[in-house]
DNA sequence: CATACGTGGGT
DNA sequence: TACCCAAGTAT
């Protein structure tokens, strides 16, 4: 039997709180469901802080979902470099065409539309159909579920099926007795603010008396985690590759890594001087010169790229035609480039070594 | 249900 | 240093 609770009261002083204390955001001046959906997609897995400027250039650069829909994808990966989460950039821009093709370019209420839409799950469905057309949908995020499991002394595994289903029923509990708006925002504005993973502040809690977590004195304990499986390390041998004329090679990869985005010439394994000469005659260049640099290991979600790194000037510009994909690019055409965070060190050690 | 998918800041 | 974490989604 599960204990019962005010779910009124607890909505009421939480919408409360909430109106006191939000942060004043860039996109809760609108509730322009376009507005709304960018920054819930660049917010995934994205600290907020973070994601701000990046939220304020692209508002700037597509202002309207039009904009956006005939916008090269290039320009919107560019402008997402450094964001991580590439699909998000991709898929962004494909719901975009969909939403001026297939709606008008209005974004569509209905829920499972929403929901259809590329990039977009059941958390950002919901957020969306709450914040921006005021419907009781429940969005429920990683901040909801610890609010949630601490509230109600929930010790499901944060991502397991059960979580979810206890978290998303407790929220529409809630919903009838607040402005969905609110309540969605409120939720995440608390767990982000307050209730958050290593330091709650349970003292300034608008819901500590309503806390099981609090009472039992186990907040820290909650929401359980499963131990993270251990990242795998790759090796990697990364060439800034220039010709006479300073033009630099670089590719756009195709993997589903970083997929869309710009690399400098990038190699399997650790090699010698001798071995990058090789790989570059391969390719059909004449290599001039081949020094090496520092290198750097980039830490991914999921695996690590133990990279090292050489300056290499070259004479040729015709690549073998298995090498195609590579290209030379002026340093005017690469500035405008999407160029992931993990090569971004290239350039600036080859400097430093000059 | 597990895994791939980025990055930068906090501890 | 190493690990955790932050408004998830797709497969």
């Amino acid at each position: 039997m599960k204990k019962l609770i005010d779910t009124k009261r607890m909505a009421e002083d939480l919408s409360d709180w909430y109106l006191a204390s939000k942060r004043n955001l860039p996109w809760r001046k609108t509730r322009d469901p376009y507005q709304i959906w960018v920054s819930e997609i660049m917010a995934q897995q994205t600290r907020i802080s973070a994601l701000i400027p990046y939220y304020q250039r692209f508002m700037k650069k597509f202002p309207t979902v039009q904009d956006l829909a005939q916008a090269d994808i290039e320009n919107v990966l560019t402008l997402w470099a450094g964001l991580g989460y590439y699909s998000r950039a991709h898929n962004l821009h494909k719901a975009a065409q969909t939403l001026v093709n297939d709606y008008g370019g209005y974004f569509p209420r209905e829920l499972k539309n929403i929901r259809s839409l590329p990039g977009i799950g059941e958390y950002t469905a919901g957020a969306i159909a709450s914040i921006s057309f005021g419907q009781r949908e429940p969005a429920v995020d990683g901040n909801v579920k610890r609010v949630y499991a601490r509230l109600m002394l929930d010790d499901s595994e944060v991502a397991s099926g059960d979580m979810k289903r206890n978290a998303t029923e407790f929220v529409a509990r809630l919903m009838p007795h607040a402005q969905p708006a609110v309540l969605t925002q409120a939720l995440m504005e608390l767990g982000a603010l307050i209730c958050t993973p290593k330091s709650p502040d349970c003292n300034i809690c608008p819901l500590g008396e309503n806390c099981q977590a609090k009472v039992a004195g186990k907040q820290l304990e909650l929401p359980k985690k499963k131990v993270s499986a251990k990242k795998r390390e790759q090796k990697k041998t990364v060439l800034l590759v220039k010709n006479d004329s300073g033009d630099i090679l670089l590719k756009k990869r195709s993997e589903k890594l970083l997929h869309g985005m710009y690399q400098y010439v990038l190699l399997d394994g650790h090699l010698e001087d001798g071995g990058c000469r090789g790989e570059l005659v391969n390719m059909g260049l004449e290599p001039l010169e081949v020094n090496g640099i520092k290198g750097y290991s980039h830490v991914f979600t999921h695996l690590v790229w133990d990279m090292r790194g050489y300056r290499c000037r070259v004479k040729g510009n015709s690549l073998d035609e298995a090498r195609m994909d590579y290209r030379f690019y002026s340093e005017e055409e690469k500035d405008r480039l999407a160029i992931p965070t993990a090569f971004i060190w290239v350039e600036k050690e080859s400097k430093e070594h000059k």
